[in-house]
DNA sequence: CTCTTAATAGATAGGCAAGTCTATTGAAAC
DNA sequence: GTTTCAATAGACTTGCCTATCTATTAAGAG
């Protein structure tokens, strides 16, 4: 429904990472497999995540990724930026170069009721709040 | 940032016939060009908002769309179904057939909350209120 | 009737995000 | 040091949503 194939890929990764906090790296294939994404494409994002700080990477033996950030200092909004995101290029409903409060496009005042709940979600929802509220890793495979 | 290009385009379309109810059809060349979308497309969108009964067309001379529908009884999301928009078939963010209350995807209770926004906006806001918040469509011109 | 305007239909093409492949670099274990 | 595991890099391919093109059908004006 909301942003694009690459995004969500980011937040399941990141909730991976999250719910392993305190064990061992979670190499890219592992990470694949709990995220099901292609490992290759995975790899990608990851590396998106570890410019922004939000992980460290590890090479070699039990190698892997971890987070490398206090979950609750990390917003969801983050990782949205960090994998591409950004809300001042989202272009108006309307498709105008300017559309603000000043130049409305017809949609203007509706549009931005939805754009402030999504900023809303995307600015108070932290990977605290994701590690508390989300099933357990462990349970993934058998959810699946 | 939210649906696709098409969604978009449904919704700057109706929002012209909402403005000019009561005055003659809009023609499709108009049409695209207040919403900026290209003709041929356009023309298919508008197909489907004739065959959901929101808009009438008139082929021949003076022809074009007009809305046939009460403002206050169409909603954004009616639009958006008929442009091919599904909740249902939405994917889970983790990508499972099967993600629901019982069997939560470890970002199902975040992600709910997106979605509920999202649902409020879209139930809940009209084509009535979008008449009455928008710019005139006599304004469309001179604003671009 | 016929002429003109305008919507409809379906086939075809483009563009870009998503995904794949191959090779390379780096780190740990022994 | 050498072997093995795993991340990194970047070129290449795919697929799907958008967009375009061509031809057809329909309706009103005169």
């Amino acid at each position: 429904m909301f942003l694009n194939q690459t995004s969500h890929y980011a937040l399941r990764a990141m909730t991976c990472l999250v719910k392993a906090t305190g064990s061992a790296p979670v190499n890219s294939k592992e990470l694949a497999d709990f995220t099901d994404v292609p490992s290759h494409y995975l790899s990608k994002i990851m590396r998106k995540m570890v410019e922004a700080g939000y992980a460290r990477s590890q090479k070699g033996h039990g190698g892997g990724f971890m987070m490398s950030i206090e979950p609750r200092k990390l917003r969801i909004m983050d990782v949205l930026v960090a994998a591409g995101f950004d809300m001042e290029e989202q272009p108006c409903v309307f498709g105008w170069e300017k559309c603000d409060n000043n130049k409305p496009c017809p949609l203007h005042p509706v549009w931005k009721r939805l754009k402030d709940c999504f900023n809303d979600w995307a600015l108070n929802t932290t990977f605290e709040d994701i590690r508390k509220e989300s099933t357990l890793i462990e349970e993934v495979k058998f959810y699946r």
